[in-house]
DNA sequence: CGTGACCCTGACCAGATGGTCAAATTGCTT
DNA sequence: AAGCAATTTGACCATCTGGTCAGGGTCACG
């Protein structure tokens, strides 16, 4: 079981947080889980309310019980996946070395996409379809963290400690090619073949590149 | 089932090819557009055939009397859409010089991905999901192909034209930084701003970028 | 201008799907 | 163990959606 960093949250986003049930707490992370489990693989409108409630163990009815609507559910995934999503991002620090920086924040990327492969899915897929759910949070959120983070690698090539790339293009290729190794997992292994573990390239293919990339 | 006059056969890309009319090539033409605009924007399972006929100026019956279903629709643009995707790459010249046929691969990806973004989402969308429709096709043709241009590739690598890089991973991050520009473009955007064009400083970056990566 | 093939549509259907509800069952507290 | 709240479900509903069909309109060509 997967726990770590994905905690089931609240109910309704909403205002009141009740005291939440021991069955509480333990249905919604199963629901939760499960939907996961659905979108990331079928997408929103390509996913049941049946799918899910059967992954989950649960009848259907029984899960609007706990949520009030498909979107709903969506939703709270949505929440808690752009914030376990960027924390890597937030995690990058000023003080460090810079291309020591950047080198771990990519590898942390790369270990996200493998073994988070669903959230990553997850996540491509609300993009692929305009974000219509996080459209606000990308404008400020997303946007200002991007923009806060590009400052301090703006910074660091000012003092000639790294080679003189644009910030937010950086960081864009990280996203890129870190996530395609989980969002086309298909065709890479189709292309690999079964016998090779794309990640293992990966990982060096992109130290490679990253290292040739950031020095001054 | 009464089958007279069905015309919903395959395009002029298929074996058994009758004369088409001048109304069922307009009409051909105007679904496949359409469903490109819908597909790529929604996904398979979220476009629907109503949608599709309004964007395309038919009637839903009239659909279905050029293509037998939505599925078809589907895939006859999914046939195309592999072949218009993997050209740039066939046209990579094991005669050319190796660093310039990799930038020029590179960037008529990207500018692909400019041109053709609802391409590159509809073929992303089907990757997804695991890419059902394809995966003949991947393990195939595709796999193939890029094994191929790989051994050109290395064969450059050993000839001491380019630093020794893994082939199959320089074209799956071309492949990665490319198609993100077009699938991610939300989110791009709103990292950017309204007023940046995400490409003009993707030229640059990816230049550079790859610049240092085949310095040999 | 007649005729047969081609093209188009309103009406309809069956199954899927999100969601509701009253009633039954279970869990918790005193 | 009673009593109340929390949980669960079978049955049901309205709507959406892919697909069918019989019939009527249109086009090309002799």
């Amino acid at each position: 079981m997967n726990d770590t960093g994905n905690p089931a949250r609240f109910d309704d986003a909403s205002t009141a947080d009740k005291p939440l049930t021991r069955i509480q707490k333990l249905n919604r992370r199963k629901i939760l889980e499960a939907a996961l489990e659905v979108f990331s693989a079928n997408g929103f409108r390509g996913s049941t309310l049946d799918q899910i409630a059967a992954e989950a163990g649960l009848s259907k009815p029984n899960l609007l019980y706990y949520f009030p609507s498909k979107e709903a559910i969506h939703g709270e995934l949505m929440i808690g996946l752009l914030d376990t999503w960027l924390a890597p991002l937030r995690a990058m620090d000023p003080q460090g070395d810079p291309r020591a920086e950047i080198m771990a924040y990519m590898k942390r990327k790369l270990e996200m996409s493998r073994e988070m492969p669903r959230e990553s899915r997850l996540f491509a897929n609300e993009m692929l379809q305009g974000a219509p759910r996080l459209a606000d949070n990308l404008g400020n959120d997303l946007k200002a963290l991007v923009d806060a983070k590009a400052q301090i690698i703006r910074d660091w090539i000012d003092a000639g400690l790294l080679a003189p790339v644009d910030p937010h293009h950086l960081i864009f290729s990280i996203w890129a090619l870190t996530q395609h190794y989980a969002d086309f997992e298909v065709q890479v292994r189709a292309v690999l073949g079964p016998d090779t573990d794309p990640f293992e390239g990966a990982e060096q293919f992109l130290d490679m590149l990253f290292g040739r990339l950031l020095a001054p």
